[in-house]
Formats: C-alpha cells, structure tokens, sequence
DNA sequence: AAATGTAGTATCCCGCGGGTTACTGGCTCG
DNA sequence: CGAGCCAGTAACCCGCGGGATACTACATTT
C-alpha cells in the first residue's frame, strides 16, 4: 500500500503576512498593553493596575518596544510628579481589530465552559 | 503644577479573555500552522514546506502541543511510509477568524511600505 | 516628619523555547 | 544495489525574555 503521493503543487495559502503582523504582537503582555490601550490613553501606573500580574521592568520594556514599533505613542506630562500618558497610534488602532477577534475567541472559550 | 489625580476609578476594559485566546496560540509558528492548516488538512512535511524556517523538531513539538490543546487533531494513514494528516478541529476552526484578522493586519503593513 | 504615589531603572537570576545536527526504518524509484 | 523520501525522535546548547527585588527623586497628603 503506497503512499498516496500527493502533487507537491498542494497549494498553499498565500505567503504569510501573519509573521510581519505577529512581530508587533511578540512578547508577553504586549498584546494586552494594545488591548488596555484601546479603551484610551492611559498612565504608566494604570497599566499596571490593569494587568495585574505584571511587573515595572517588563511594563516599561514592553512600551518602549511598541513605541519604538510605532505601535503606541508617549507623552511626558509636566505635573510635578512627571507623568506618563500612552496611547494607540494609528498603526496601533488598526491592531484593535485583530485584538478584538483573539478576544471574542476568548470570551467563547470562557462561556464554553472547557477544562 | 500638581498631578492631574484621576481617579483610581479609571474604568479598565473588562478582564481579559485575551489571555486565554493567546494561550493557545502561543509559540513560535502555532499561529502558521493554524493559518496553514485552514486551507485543509496537511501533512507534516507539507508544513514543513509551507513553513521553510521552521525545523522538524519545532514543528513537531506544535503539533502535539496544539493537539494536546484540542485546537488540531492527527490522523495516521496506514500507507506503507506511514504518514499523517493534521487538520484543524473545531476549536481550531474557531481560531482561525483571529488569525485572518491578523493577517489582514499584516497585509496592510507589508502595502503601505513601512522601513 | 513621615508616608504615599508618580514613573521608571538597575541588577541578578533562571527556565524553556527554539535552532542544529544526527539517527531510525520501511518503502519505492532509478 | 543504493539513493531518497516519509515522519518523526534524541541529544545538546544557548540566548533572551521575563520574574523578583531594590532603589531614585520629587511633591503632595496626613
């Protein structure tokens, strides 16, 4: 019994545009950075409250990695304590889409109750 | 000029189904393989083929994991070099519109020329 | 005066995810 | 008779991403 040699012309869909959009999505908690800041700008400490189980030092790092990926902008308020505010640039609101999709999945596995 | 003090009531986006989307598309390439596999069921060394910087050992170890995870399932055909076919289940189907939204992402990225 | 809150940075440590290379064992094709 | 393809597995190494903890500097609050 042979091996049912398929054509290698198998096509396959096309080359993946994923890799490109991933790449802005890499790291723990960036998405939910994204996620956080759809909803509007936000501070630095906010964030933190915002997610929980984060730490400053990966907080910080993953802002500077999407702000430095256009992703997210920064704006150094001058209050007396100086303050922090992030938020989506236009490239970062075109991410909500795709964040929102992974999302609903999300909310259908928690309400499909799975183990 | 003291800290703009807002509230601590500042109303976060409801908790995070995020997470639990993105643990099943965590790992280097799950998110491939899922998109690759949406064009139907494939074999391994078609994976490989689709995905060309990806090794035999990673890819493997996606697929146990993601079938592990219910989101693909693995069928060995009896042919004399047994080989097997991964398609996505139904879980994994439900993914895939994530995916899309990504790629769609990715796609405007690679249009509008960005350095 | 002391405590609290603001936005981080500095340092250290560590796990594991991923890359690389090598190997199997049956089958078929040249 | 080899060579090559199929679907993996085994063993080894290594980088870096992330967690924990500690510390700064200033101003308002108590």
């Amino acid at each position: 019994m042979a091996l049912p040699m398929r054509k290698s012309k198998v096509e396959a869909p096309p080359a993946c545009p994923l890799t490109e959009c991933m790449k802005l999505l890499r790291g723990a908690w960036a998405p939910n950075v994204i996620w956080y800041l759809s909803g509007g700008p936000r501070r630095f400490g906010e964030l933190r409250h915002d997610i929980p189980r984060i730490s400053a030092r990966v907080l910080s790092a993953r802002l500077r990695e999407l702000e430095g990926k256009g992703v997210i902008s920064r704006r150094v308020l001058d209050s007396s304590p100086p303050s922090a505010e992030y938020r989506l640039s236009e490239l970062g609101a075109e991410l909500v889409p795709a964040i929102k999709a992974i999302v609903a999945v999300g909310v259908k596995l928690k309400s499909a109750h799975r183990p």
